[in-house]
DNA sequence: CTCAATGTAAAACGAGCGTTGTACTCTTCA
DNA sequence: TGAAGAGTACAACGCTCGTTTTACATTGAG
């Protein structure tokens, strides 16, 4: 059994990725996670505070995901996780998209996220045989992003395509 | 001289670009307009029809960019817009991901863009010599989609790296 | 000159928002 | 037993929002 604050948090972060922040209210968002109003501010502080720990969750859990040891791993973990969470588009381009300045705490979340995810994927390349380097890591990341993106209108058929291009790149000297 | 109607959605498409739908109130955006809110209303009608009206503005101008004759023009395009313009993540994407059912005519402006562009990469894929298939196709739009995504935190590096891995998919055999 | 069209400013409306206060119930454990 | 802690329901607060109303200014054509 968790701890509360990880099930409010967990619970807002598919609230806000399907409906989108600024349209999710605090009484949806607290009636999702099956607490009172006056429970989740004791819990969470504000809004804002909010939406700082549903990116979090979101990055903790996506990241899970993409433990793997190669750069067709990757790819197959987003397939994975597209077919299973479906496909929205980035949360955390989104957030970027729709947070002003007042959430400073959430952007510093979105900034951790993609500094992450480059260095994964640059330590990747860095494992393939031959090693490569940071062009092809760029190219990965890009692919990655782009499949991330393609997949909202044009389903697990842009991750596959986004693969193979993958492949073709890592395979070419 | 450009017709009132134009000349709100244009600059509401900054509004929006900058700050987000729900987080752009009509206050702001008439403001931004020259306008008086009354104004606004009567050539607009609603703020969610105002929304469809920036999204069609920002996929005119967004296409008249994209201008082409070949795969490579498309990234070259892309550059020159992200320079212009700067980079906050596909328009469109974050529209989708923060627009609910609630706003039918915009979404419909999102899929015909989706359309479109995929059209339009289809075109310059089959123009290339010699021709190619629809896997290429797919690749090349998830290199252009993830340009766009990664541009927000890489700058034009992402998209040096597209462009270069575009060409590589496109004169390998 | 006048009238219709088109614009403005400013206030008001009802609704929803994020947030807090109050009063109550239930569990736990010393 | 009884006090403390943690949760609930529910109303209220001040604020902002989208939208409409009212009253007034400007302008160009017949």
């Amino acid at each position: 059994m968790s701890s509360l604050p990880q099930e409010i948090a967990a619970s807002s972060e598919q609230v806000f990725d399907h409906h989108g922040f600024a349209a999710s209210g605090i009484d949806t968002l607290a009636h999702a996670a099956g607490v009172s109003t006056r429970t989740l501010y004791k819990h969470m502080g504000s809004k804002a505070d909010l939406i700082a720990a549903a990116l979090e969750a979101r990055s903790a859990r996506f990241f899970d995901q993409l433990a793997v040891t190669d750069v067709d791993g990757l790819f197959a973990a987003l397939e994975q996780w597209v077919q299973t969470e479906g496909a929205r588009g980035c949360f955390f381009l989104r957030a970027a998209g729709e947070l002003s300045d007042d959430f400073p705490e959430a952007l510093k979340v979105v900034t951790e996220y993609r500094r992450r995810l480059r260095t994964l994927v640059g330590e990747l390349v860095n494992h393939t045989d031959p090693p490569h380097d940071d062009l092809l890591a760029e190219q990965i990341l890009v692919l990655f992003e782009g499949a991330t993106s393609v997949a909202t209108y044009r389903g697990v058929e842009g991750i596959t395509a986004a693969r193979a291009a993958a492949a073709s790149l890592v395979h070419q000297s």
